[in-house]
DNA sequence: GATTGGCACTCTCTTCTCGCGAGTGCCAGG
DNA sequence: CCTGGCACTCGCGAGAAGAGAGTGCCAATC
């Protein structure tokens, strides 16, 4: 149904239009691209492209341009990524270099993928849940007042106020501290649940409401609510993108600001090449119909990170960039 | 020069015209708002406010709008920024409330801030320079790194690698970790360079390097670079503004994507009553020249807030919100 | 002297028409 | 199965014309 040589025009096709934003006729295409065979010939393909939904024409007489279906072919078909060029993987590997702590790293990932994609960037901090607990600390900020930092080994320092329910003594505090950390230091943190439940037992009974008090909000910060930070970035990109500007524009800025959609955005990124690209309709997220998402995981599952852009993207490139980026950032995480 | 009902005439235009986006005509002025005069006099007032340079007419035969210096004189004029109703207070105080630690009142305040003046808010973190410091600690990463983790009373918790010159000994560091919040716990961050700097002199000779390595990094992290985090949220609101869009839409949101570029926006935000406002060309950044911006100051000099949008800007209510808000930031951080 | 009604004038914006051109589908011949 | 030719379809941009909103100015009025 599908020779090669129709794979050939609609790659074309993909390829022209993605670059010029306009319908593509058969006349130009076979000027292009050397197809070695007659316009004619390649209208004939298109019209056996358009009967199976791969390209569609905007107006009757206009040229043709991809549908989902055909970005998703184009996609699935794609030999392999383009790789990058020295001086790209130069330029990625100096940027990252130069971070002073997890937020840097972070910080300079969004902005990086912004730039080289020229699309809008999505990072995903470094999940916590298979990190460990490096250290815990209390400090006492007034009589009823503690707070309590969390330091991971992904680099990660989470940080909460503790309310309690009376005043607590400095050295009952650093008596509670010092269990904690007995406890939980070096342990992963899915283990925690378990290792902190008994610890208001093993106090004495006038410590027990602070100890109650701080081990539920241990767990709420470091369990319950892992809390997957996610930031954003390069939305001036999406400038760029479409033409019918204002209405399409709004709703996907707005689902960009919200940490839900953000999240399902990275939902099951499992994919046997380790890049998901979703294509349109595609898209788990309603609003981001009318965009395309590539994302993919960074590290040993640390996190996931990817872009988001129009629907008529360069797939082969931004393909490369999210994995190139990805794997940089692994790295320097990993260590 | 400018009597009363010229005042009167100008008013009327600005509040027309930030609620239509249309040139208002003297008829339609007239109308809405009760003047008691005829539209040919106002027709008079026009002229002369015109010739003083406060409204123009974008065509010869169109409605008038106001000029950046017709706003600036409608903002300066102003009796009183509107109070917010008793529901919108409530409101405000009932989403801040809610908030469990530093990142997310913040997170709250600038959604608050977007939502209410449904604009693009801009929320700089309590700065650290009049902070005390509450804690410090050392934690164990690898042999050779160490993570530093700084609290201040402000809540904020700042967070760094420190990469020594050579495998330091566990005990090495508690005994460094001792020293350090032995000299700043409880200082103010200003002070901590002095009670420092004479550290690495106080430990004995082998511990020296890893002593100076830390008291380096102790310095980056709290003074030199007080690096100054900010907060943007509501950049979808940007599409609610103009009309000629992709032309002015990218800039600004581009600028806005630079911190240096926010950090400049709080620049001199000293004004008797608290608010500064910032009318188009009145902005310190050039790609923002075409925005107009209300910041102030939150708590005690803690920080700043703002919003940043069209110059066709509800001012009176936009002053309003951020004044409140800022008010209530203020609050709470003060606890 | 300020205010008002009247009136001619100026533009912009919308709608309409119309030709151009790009691109197609189909057919007959290689 | 490919190719050249040809009639056909529409979207798009350029003018043209009409409508409407608003102005400026002048003479009359309070």
């Amino acid at each position: 149904m599908l020779d090669d040589r129709k794979i050939d025009v609609l790659r074309a096709i993909v390829e022209d239009f993605v670059a010029t934003n306009e319908p593509v006729g058969s006349k130009a295409l076979v000027e292009r691209h050397g197809l070695g065979v007659s316009p004619a010939t390649v209208r004939n393909d298109m019209a056996a492209l358009e009967e199976e939904g791969y390209i569609a024409q905007p107006h009757t007489s206009a040229g043709r341009i991809p549908t989902e279906k055909g970005y998703r072919l184009f996609v699935d078909r794609l030999s392999g990524v383009k790789p990058l060029t020295a001086a790209e993987r130069r330029a990625i590997k100096r940027f990252l270099d130069g971070a002073v702590d997890l937020d840097d790293v972070v910080r300079r990932t969004v902005r990086l993928l912004a730039q080289v994609t020229r699309q809008v960037a999505v990072v995903q901090y470094p999940t916590l849940s298979r990190a460990t607990v490096r250290h815990v600390e209390l400090v006492p900020l007034t009589a009823t007042r503690l707070m309590l930092v969390a330091i991971t080994d992904s680099g990660r320092v989470e940080q909460r106020v503790v309310e309690l329910p009376m005043s607590a003594a400095v050295d009952a505090v650093a008596d509670l501290r010092a269990r904690l950390n007995a406890k939980i230091d070096g342990k992963r943190l899915i283990d925690v649940p378990d290792l902190v439940s008994s610890l208001p037992d093993e106090v004495s009974a006038d410590a027990r409401p602070l100890a109650t008090a701080v081990v539920t909000v241990v767990l709420e910060t470091l369990v319950e609510q892992p809390e997957e930070r996610i930031v954003l970035g390069g939305t001036a990109n999406l400038t760029r993108a479409t033409s019918d500007f204002p209405l399409t524009l709004r709703p996907v800025l707005e689902a960009l600001e919200e940490q839900m959609v953000l999240l399902k955005l990275f939902g099951e990124t499992a994919d046997p090449s380790g890049l998901t690209v979703r294509i349109g309709p595609e898209n788990p997220v309603e609003e981001l119909r009318t965009t395309s998402v590539v994302t993919t995981s960074y590290g040993e599952s640390l996190g996931s990170l990817g872009v988001v852009g129009p629907i008529r993207m360069d797939y082969p490139g931004t393909m490369a960039a999210v994995r190139a980026v990805a794997r940089y950032v692994g790295e320097i995480l990993g260590t």
